[in-house]
DNA sequence: AATATACTGAACCATATGGTTCAGTATATA
DNA sequence: TATATACTGAACCATATGGTTCAGTATATT
């Protein structure tokens, strides 16, 4: 069995919960980008999207550097695997607890059907 | 391109940024739980444990139904379908962004090599 | 040298989160 | 009928979140 790193996921997460920080995510891999230039398209202060930034940061999501008064935002080394190996792993738990559940369905029916046939 | 439901996202990525939920969700997809049996199984409070079924109920992650004096806990309808279709399209993003670097990283590396020579 | 740009940090604000306790209500059990 | 069980809701608490403004600092540009 996989062995997550639970901070680790609390903080990805909780960095995926916000939209600005999806789309800031969305934004960087189509190039990177200043902070000013993610606070204008995301009608935001600049301290409001540094803050945002920072939170991706936090998470390993994106790198910043600063060069002269520019400070420029990449995407990070992460690429949400940990992430999507635990929806993952929660899909296949939620189908095999489904399946099984609709066996028991099935079997409803079944009995039903002869339930009726009875009357 | 796929239409992510903005809140639906934040509420199930939000959900899913607490440890205690996660297990919750794991423990729920090896059979349903009374709130009693989930608090015991974190070691917390009945009122706390139930604030959390109350997040994972609120993204539609689990269901609950009283019968009696007992509320059964339920995995949701809900399999995390849009959750990881947003992944998954971050992952190609990030593998198109990085190849392309990668690229480029190639390319300077050629170029130092004949400046090399040339000196 | 003066001005404009880009960020930074502190402080503030309202609201949310993750937890608790305590005082109920409703339902089983003896 | 009395008691135990299972939950519920309000109130409280400390800390986090998502945003702002305002007053800097550092770097470019003119």
């Amino acid at each position: 069995m996989v062995q997550y790193i639970t901070p680790r996921l609390d903080a990805s997460f909780a960095a995926l919960s916000d939209a600005t920080r999806r789309g800031v995510l969305e934004q960087l891999g189509r190039g990177d980008a200043s902070i000013t230039e993610l606070a204008e398209k995301f009608h935001m202060t600049l301290t409001g999207m540094k803050k945002h930034v920072g939170v991706l940061e936090q998470a390993g999501l994106v790198t910043t550097e600063k060069v002269g008064r520019v400070r420029t935002c990449k995407l990070g080394r992460r690429r949400l695997e940990e992430e999507a190996a635990w929806i993952e792993s929660y899909r296949q738990l939620w189908d095999t607890r489904f399946d099984a559940l609709d066996e028991i369905v099935e079997e409803l029916k079944q009995r039903e059907k002869v339930d009726g046939r009875k009357k």
